[in-house]
DNA sequence: GACCATTCGTAAGTATACTTATGAAAACCC
DNA sequence: GGGTTTTCATAAGTATACTTACGAATGGTC
């Protein structure tokens, strides 16, 4: 009862540790195209519903709008997204998806997918979708947890 | 086929999503420590071994070594562990929890296991062991593939 | 016992990630 | 319809996280 927390087996650590490795997979296959996994979710949420201001965007991949800015700022540095204002609301500013955007994205699917699977790869098949489906629940679980009023 | 990949149910995400709610419940439990994850991870792990140097405590709890300097530092600060130069090799030094951050780790155990409890609670009693189960076993599975030499 | 590869800690640079604050603009409200 | 509250985008500050580089020191090795 009173040896060291066994953190290394915690939830919160393991979460951690594949977390790392999620993103390390994701570069690896990814190195040649030049993005990040936070710019790839970014890029494909806005190739579903271009148009979009940068707070509506960031909360449907679950960024903060912060964080999300300087994304955003990167992302149109390499031409891949572009920022219009809005006329009717001049607070907003409006995301589009270059050509250049678009092509790049294309470009990167397969190494994403090839990631995604890497990332599952030591599991048994079976085993990756029952992981798959309490991952998901375990998120969407405290999705609602956050939205529920304080 | 074509249509843009569901990168909102890939691991990747997913994981990412995990690791801000793990993060996030961490934050909230033990609010009153002003201690975050990766801090509390490198003091737990130094409580089991003191007199280690950083690269090996880094390893240990597989932060980098960059970072973990970073963290320590600010542990250092905090008074909670000290760094003492290494007299048989002097590029190391050595890293101690203080009496203080020996008190401060003991007062947040409990705030500790409440947020790891918290993290899994969306999922039912049985489903947490078969979640816990397979995530060991992917990240046990990467950090094998890691060794593996080049 | 000088050379050489390695190791330790750190600095610098880039990229998340969150909180709080702020300015501008819109929405609401009686 | 002027005042209050919200909202959007961003800035500032703190904390990870990784890569590369670098100085200091160590440890073979021939």
């Amino acid at each position: 009862m009173s040896q060291p927390f066994d953190f290394a087996q915690a939830p919160g650590h393991l979460i951690r540790r594949a977390q790392q490795i999620a993103v390390a997979e994701f570069l690896r296959e990814a190195a040649e195209h030049d993005v990040t996994p936070v710019q790839f979710a970014l890029m494909n949420a806005l190739l579903e519903t271009p148009g979009v201001d940068q707070v509506t965007l960031s909360n449907r991949v679950a960024f903060d709008a912060a964080t999300s800015g300087s994304v955003i700022g990167r992302l149109e540095a390499k031409g891949w997204v572009r920022r219009d204002a809005d006329l009717q609301d001049r607070r907003r500013k409006l995301l589009y998806i270059t050509p250049e955007g678009t092509r790049a994205l294309k470009g990167m699917n397969a190494a994403v997918e090839r990631a995604q699977e890497n990332i599952l790869a030591p599991l048994a098949p079976q085993d990756r979708q029952t992981f798959m489906r309490l991952l998901a629940l375990l998120v969407a679980g405290h999705e609602r947890a956050t939205d529920a009023p304080g």
